[in-house]
DNA sequence: CGTCACCATTAAAGCGCTTTAAGGACATCA
DNA sequence: TGATGTCCTTAAAGCGCTTTAATGGTGACG
């Protein structure tokens, strides 16, 4: 007597299944099943027809192994980011119109950058693009010998693999344009920390205020990715003789902490300061939150770097590339013109000039 | 002349070259790599060491095609949801104590359940893990029948599943004990809209508040699962003659919209009114949020979650199960004694009686 | 010195699918 | 009728690994 575990208790069809319950071999099976030209379209019916009696769903790993070629681009992200969320699920859209499929690997508490990797190599993965990925440069050139590499949203230095990444710079530098036009002067900047994106952004709103002539005004608060550092620059501001009439900060979530100080201090925004974000992440778009921000378009971002893929490994490109990607502002309810903008430019009264968004709450 | 594409260039060694270097047989090899026992402590060395000098990583879809059992167990998420994240993260943690890994399919957009399901199916997993499913319980009951499968989150009906989630009763009955503890009489809820979770979340409110003989104080606002139906509530309730002192809301995102309206109409959070959340999320742990909530206890619903699936794949349990973890209140800075204490409770003054956690800010 | 038991090792048979070259059937043409 | 194609279909050889039964080589024992 056979013990059968529950396991098992139901074997699965195979592809010889489905060719024997439509009379046919099981490489004509396969053929019709995959869509390849060369059967008739009678086989073809016939087949397609045992494998929907019989529920046949082609085992992946088998067909990996057999293919020549998997098709398979590997994800590295961090489950915890809802960027990298957004990120995903544009990623997932462009591979499908290539024709290519993903393997996603997440970093844990007790599964690092690395082990993530491997993972996705195992899986038989053709390329990898890595959603901010934070090993050192070398380490990232040496897989790219491997396999083509994209690195999403990081600058790598040597360029050992392809780089998408938004102009950060650029983008501050449109917040900060959009605050001078709505006449603020005093325009403060909440750092995002060490690294080269906060680097960059940094960048870009020193540049942008230099350009506006309003260097002696440039004033940078230190800080880094989350709420907590916004809501204490805010504080810090606050106390200030002078507190600044708009605040930029390096990302959406320290944006949101400068305004939530704000508003639990009776200080009107955009009323009395002006705050912008950067992501454009679901957070800013809350209707209570409402956010004038950055976008770095996402689907364009993920665009890029399936291209990217795609070219050097059907186009057989060989050197290494980086395309930067222009964000894109996203004026909501949280920027207006400043409270003094009768006095310091004769264009206008609170909130003129302010273009909003069609949210319209706060 | 041979043309080598860009993706082949480096072809990665295989078991056979490993065994060739090291001088033994692939089956030698293979043995070795797995931990096996048999082959002696030398050749495992040399295997050991050739396979480190190739840097030799095996083939995850052939070795998974060899094997009897794949011990792969596949997870159905929504990646744009940060209490899956969590759940990711924990039934990662699970999986590994028990030798099982873990193969992870997100619905997006233009990919739902169906078809991330299905994905999970042909990866060879021996079993399912749904966060959250929303598929009728007679689909859940059809896929149950081809392999294990768990619905973490939402209670199935016919149980034609193994359920594991979190007594979401008992926890707004924490809630609410615990603002009647502090004072509080007038306690409204904010409901979560239609579905299981909610219609289960709103019953423990009802019954907590007639428990305590409140029932005249009953009081169900419409809403979802999002921060503007919270922030909807929190405006018709500041409309109301005799606001509530306190407000229970179906999740950590609506409580936040709560919580936003109230501060930024000047109410004072919990001097006014006490707020409390579900979930337990990232979102309420925020310094500037600080709310208190009500834990689901991610790490025991995966633990169980892992727990199940393995006895019915190694322990031969054939029939179903619903494990529901009894949830925590994790008290914060958004709940204190009501205003008018000293008249309804000769116990007290403000804040008194308040158990605070230890973020102390708000 | 032959026999047995035992150990480390390996040959070989798949896992379920893809793919290519070879095979058959039939129609067309000389 | 035989030669020459044109289509369809299929046999067979893997993909890279696991696993089991079998191999050969020990030393122990009678």
């Amino acid at each position: 007597m056979v013990v059968v575990s529950a396991a098992e208790s139901v074997r699965r069809p195979r592809l010889q299944d489905v060719a024997a319950a439509a009379g046919v071999s099981p490489a004509t099976a396969s053929l019709v099943l995959r869509g390849s030209a060369g059967p008739s379209s009678v086989t073809r019916e016939r087949v397609l027809d045992a494998a929907a009696r019989l529920g046949y769903r082609p085992d992946r790993a088998a067909s990996l192994l057999a293919r020549r070629r998997s098709r398979l681009i590997g994800v590295l992200m961090d489950v915890r980011s809802t960027f990298h969320a957004q990120l995903v699920e544009d990623v997932h859209e462009a591979a499908e119109e290539h024709g290519y499929d993903l393997v996603l690997s997440t970093m844990t508490r007790t599964r690092d950058e690395g082990r993530a990797v491997e993972t996705l190599l195992d899986s038989r993965c053709e390329a990898l693009v890595l959603l901010g990925p934070e090993a050192p440069a070398a380490r990232l050139g040496a897989l790219d010998r491997q396999l083509p590499v994209v690195a999403v949203g990081r600058a790598v230095p040597s360029a050992g693999v392809d780089v998408v990444r938004a102009a950060d710079d650029e983008g501050v530098a449109l917040a900060v344009d959009h605050l001078v036009a709505l006449g603020h002067r005093r325009i403060t900047y909440v750092d995002g920390g060490p690294g080269a994106i906060s680097a960059g952004r940094r960048r870009g709103y020193q540049r942008a205020m230099r350009r506006h002539r309003l260097g002696e005004n440039l004033h940078v608060m230190p800080g880094d990715h989350g709420e907590e550092s916004g809501a204490r620059a805010a504080r810090a501001l606050l106390a200030t003789d002078l507190p600044p009439t708009a605040v930029v900060a390096y990302n959406d979530r320290s944006a949101v902490g400068v305004l939530d100080t704000l508003l639990r201090s009776g200080v009107g925004v955009p009323g009395t300061v002006s705050v912008v974000g950067y992501d454009d992440s679901p957070l800013s778009r809350l209707a209570h939150v409402d956010l004038t921000t950055v976008s770095q378009e996402s689907q364009q971002l993920m665009r890029h770097a399936v291209a990217a893929v795609v070219e050097r490994l059907d186009g057989g490109r060989m050197e290494h590339r980086e395309v930067v990607v222009p964000p894109r502002l996203v004026v909501r309810g949280t920027t207006g013109a400043p409270p003094d903008a009768e006095l310091d430019d004769p264009r206008g009264g609170s909130r003129r000039g302010s273009v909003r968004s069609d949210h319209g709450l706060t």
